[in-house]
DNA sequence: TTGACACATCAAATATTATTGATGTATTTT
DNA sequence: AAAATACATCAATAATATTTGATGTGTCAA
């Protein structure tokens, strides 16, 4: 894997849209299958504009994918995410291992 | 995997601190072994209470170990950080597999 | 076609993070 | 013991992110 790979990825705002609690209380509702703003709205207890910006952040990130059906959108988790968050996890168990072998050892 | 593993693992924070330009930088700078904060601060160029505030981000989330050693401080890439990141990938992917199985289909 | 609904977007206010320079505490060197 | 080094932490500022309420656009139903 490149050096720089973690970088490459655009990964930071991968990890940004991960870092926040709202935004991981909103995947782990979708788990349940696609939903719409009016859903998430109703189970958040929470105004929907939030709901809509949070949402556009997940999706900027690539986690989440939209469905637009008349006048509702729904939101769904976008399985290519998951090869991405692999990605970044492989990077890291290789480094560690790597850098172990080496720092360890003066 | 219980429903809210997500938020039990204090993912937000992780991901937080995988968050930044600077951070992903000095993890891939790790790569290469232990160093201490003289090291990355001569390689970043930047002044060393910047670099001092990134290595705690990156220590309360659980991603570098330090190793104190006479004034030196030892940073390193944290091997478990690796098995948090491949659940959230675990995570992810079953997630999106299991609402694709039950969201497609109304 | 009018009214209600679902959603996005905007601007202003608030909250959270990051940077900078200064100060403090150990530790080592001389 | 004194000076120098390595690092953490603090306070002030700057930069970003988030929340909130309002406004706008398109869609559906009456």
């Amino acid at each position: 894997m490149p050096s720089h790979a973690l970088k490459k990825l655009s990964t930071s705002r991968l990890f940004h849209a991960l870092s926040d609690e709202t935004r991981l209380q909103i995947l782990e509702q979708l788990r349940d299958g696609e939903q719409c703003v009016c859903d998430l709205t109703s189970a958040f207890k929470t105004g929907q504009s939030r709901l809509s910006f949070h949402l556009k952040v997940l999706k900027d990130a690539g986690l989440v994918l939209d469905r637009p059906d008349g006048r509702w959108v729904y939101y769904s988790l976008n399985g290519e995410a998951g090869e991405h968050l692999q990605v970044v996890a492989d990077w890291f168990k290789a480094s560690s291992y790597r850098a172990a072998k080496r720092g360890c050892c003066p």
